[in-house]
DNA sequence: TGAATTTATCGAAACGGTTCGATTGTGTAA
DNA sequence: TTACACAATCGAACCGTTTCGATAAATTCA
């Protein structure tokens, strides 16, 4: 390998004022700059970035952590994310900070150690020692998906509370009143705030909620399968069901196909979150969508803002992004009405 | 930040002992041991992995190159590759090789920059440039997807040529003669063997392929939507598709449902891959899967074990798994025969 | 008991950069 | 001409490890 000593030595000029070539062109004189320029057409020089990252204590790389890296809304997150970094010369390290042996925290130090330059972090902790942990490493974070309520960082997220609103408002629309909802686990950001539209689109509405049929399904198809199951076959079943995610969407789906209901006719369907191929899903869903390539690109852009400007001081900001209400045709008006 | 100096101060040995310590315990008298890890365990010391890299040549990193991040397929792949290699003490870097400013070259000097332990790639290029390239970089590299003749690593796959063989097969057990094929990009390793087992079978079944009836989709939804509103509107048109991937599959299936055909009524529809939900998609396709999972696990591993053993001399190695045929309801006997 | 091995530990030289303070050279004002 | 500012360049220390060769101590063997 060529390192910068054999540049130096080739273009006749000191080691450091390689470096200082390198790292800001203007700091010496054209002649050298030129003959160090030479020097490495010649050679093929790229700087270590290991070395570097250890000397000046920053690297290339940024950080991911975000839940489930098998659903496809962080696969086309991922996506933008990456294009965006590449753009900027950097490379995406990228985990989940769920089912996997190490503990969230473990995985921020791994990146910190590794000198990320930044990290993008769906967070999955909430309470005082997470907020200590990220604030100790003292690094770019932004926050996308859950927001952590007394950290100091950007956060880009949809408007939840919106979505879950749009869709009920759609189902009160249509004449129902008996709405169930599955929702995200308790506790997370986004399903609480899912939950809230929900209830609050309800209550202007002037309809009770009945408590039977709102259920925590946790994100999860299983069980989400499971609680429509339950829900169809019961006395006095919900004419509609708003799904908090697209992965409880089609395990709902999937109830009603096999307990041989039709959908809308039976039930009407809606959900948060684009479902991959939704147009090939009969019936095509009525959904909530997010705009995933946008909130991974004022993410991205926010990130390296800050690490562009490592020492200016920059105000945590939030970006909020709105929902589109995709009308399909898994609603209908409620039989008896 | 507490560094390895600090430890041997306060353990009262030498650097050197301390690292000896660490990196193998048995070098290290019983009593001194004790000490370090009681200095570390004071002050919480961690190694940095930065520093580590730059002497010792490696690092706790692995390297994923990937065609498409955004599809689920390569999701699922990214999940269990992350898993595997979380057990295992490292991070998964992740960047896509098309659509992407950088050229797969530079993406794997970026890496190899980083000195990532090892490489898992789905490569893009064939020709003897890149395959010198990858040679040059002396590194553990295993292939999944695309097999590049000529060089020697260990190669992950699944059998393509059973797989369409399979679906083919079974169309022509049904009745059908007039199948149409929407292939893979044409020069890519797993799109040719895919086209291969089609032409194979329907050559030992002693039908003759109507060259008009196979198309080059690219693997791409779009042109797979566009083939098929001519496959369907021309004169004498097929009783059956075989759609090389998933994506194009539900790119046929929607133009047929968009011109108002049945599936598979008017024309029977399969592919190779597994598509997300499949489930709830009416007509449930016909489909060749690949054991996703197991590939990551299976590439993973060969990784690994080179990774382990870095000087020993390993015969590059292939893993050909099979694919299961999984029957829906998208698949009938043609109209007339 | 003395020589030959083995074991435990250490010092110092890397790894390949960045950066600070010092040095030299050039142009300008007094 | 002297003094001073400024630009260009340099030497050396440093980032935090690993590892090689050397040394000292402990153990084995004849």
């Amino acid at each position: 390998m060529t390192t910068i000593r054999d540049i130096a030595k080739i273009a006749g000029v000191s080691i450091s004022t390689v470096s200082l070539a390198l790292n800001d062109s203007s700091r010496v004189s054209a002649k050298t700059l030129q003959k160090i320029e030479q020097a490495i057409h010649e050679t093929g020089y790229k700087v270590d970035p290991v070395a570097s990252s250890l000397k000046s204590g920053s690297s290339k790389l940024i950080g991911v952590v975000a839940g489930d890296v098998a659903n496809p809304f962080f696969g086309r997150l991922l996506n933008q994310i990456q294009s965006c970094a590449i753009e900027k010369g950097h490379l995406v390290i990228v985990s989940a900070s769920r089912g996997v042996a190490l503990h969230e925290g473990q995985i921020l130090d791994f990146l910190a150690g590794q000198r990320v330059a930044g990290i993008l972090l769906s967070p999955h902790g909430k309470d005082q020692e997470f907020i200590d942990h990220i604030n100790r490493l003292r690094m770019p974070t932004v926050l996308f998906d859950h927001k952590v309520e007394g950290l100091e960082t950007d956060f880009v997220g949809s408007d939840n509370i919106l979505a879950s609103a749009m869709l009920t408002e759609h189902l009160i629309r249509l004449g129902h009143k008996r709405i169930a909802l599955l929702a995200g686990e308790e506790g997370l950001y986004s399903a609480d705030q899912r939950t809230e539209g929900f209830y609050k689109t309800m209550q202007s509405a002037g309809i009770d909620v009945d408590k039977s049929l709102v259920f925590d399904a946790k994100y999860d198809g299983d069980l989400a399968y499971a609680e429509t199951m339950r829900l169809l076959t019961r006395a006095q079943p919900p004419s509609a069901i708003v799904a908090a995610n697209n992965v409880m969407a089609l395990g709902a789906l999937q109830a009603i196909q096999d307990l041989g209901f039709k959908c809308p006719d039976d039930i009407s369907l809606t959900c948060i979150d684009d479902v991959p191929w939704s147009d090939v899903i009969q019936p095509k869903l009525t959904m909530a969508v997010q705009p995933i390539e946008e909130i991974g690109k004022l993410a991205s852009d926010m990130l390296f803002e800050r690490i562009a400007a490592p020492n200016r001081k920059i105000e945590p900001r939030t970006a909020i992004t709105t929902p589109k209400l995709v009308i399909g045709n898994s609603c209908a008006r409620p039989k008896e009405v």
